[in-house]
DNA sequence: ACGGGGATCGGCT
DNA sequence: GCCGATCCCCGTA
């Protein structure tokens, strides 16, 4: 529907150009219980070559799949029983990815406060599996297009201004024994950044 | 405020 | 069988 949507060649580009271009920006989902919406203010960069924190790292499985096909599509993946969802980024066959980590909620609160059975408007979508309960995001979700513009999707209204926003950058959180490069990026000062422990800040 | 530990399950070796 | 791109609760202070 909204004609706004970021196109996919927004997302035809390497992983960190993306993450650092989506903080600022809109994601946006659709279901039938309403709209909900918020700012994205902390992302991720997996890198398709030398990464060996991206699942694509060991080649293609039936897991990471999205990642190897066309950019702008959602790559959803399940940890510990929860979801986390991802962006694909860079042309066919690279296999990079930004995972978005946290928002700050714009639209429909009541509805991601009855999801995610909390009212502190700063615990709804902090943190990748949080921002997923609160917006309804589960496997279903996995390999939808978000250049269509319906279901879920990013784009630039009621986006920040890129130009003013100081990025904070730092290594990626709950990484460990990876080829380590800061590829953490979020909105500095905001308070719905997720893992502001002093080790990762800055 | 901070840190430790358990839940819980799909994907991969 | 092992281990997470996590979250939440419950100790201490």
């Amino acid at each position: 529907m909204p004609s706004d949507s970021l196109p996919r060649e927004f997302y035809d580009r390497d992983p960190t150009t993306v993450a650092r271009q989506l903080l600022g920006k809109t994601l946006r989902r659709r279901t039938r219980r309403g709209l909900t919406s918020g700012t994205i203010v902390e992302v991720e960069a997996y890198l398709s070559k030398n990464d060996s924190a991206a699942h694509s790292y060991r080649g293609p499985t039936r897991r990471n799949a999205v990642m190897f096909g066309p950019p702008g599509h959602l790559y959803v993946y399940s940890i510990h029983s929860r979801y986390c969802l991802n962006t694909v980024t860079e042309a066919r066959g690279t296999a990079s990815a930004v995972l978005i980590r946290a928002i700050e909620p714009l639209a429909g609160i009541a509805i991601m406060q009855a999801r995610r059975e909390r009212m502190v408007l700063v615990d709804l979508a902090r943190g990748p599996a949080r921002l997923c309960e609160a917006l309804h995001v589960d496997r279903e979700l996995n390999g939808w297009d978000l250049s269509r513009g319906s279901r879920i999707w990013i784009d630039d209204a009621d986006a920040l201004p890129t130009r003013s926003l100081r990025i904070g950058q730092s290594n990626r959180i709950g990484v460990t024994s990876a080829y380590e490069a800061r590829l953490r990026f979020f909105v500095d000062g905001s308070r719905f950044v997720s893992g502001l422990r002093r080790d990762h800040s800055r």
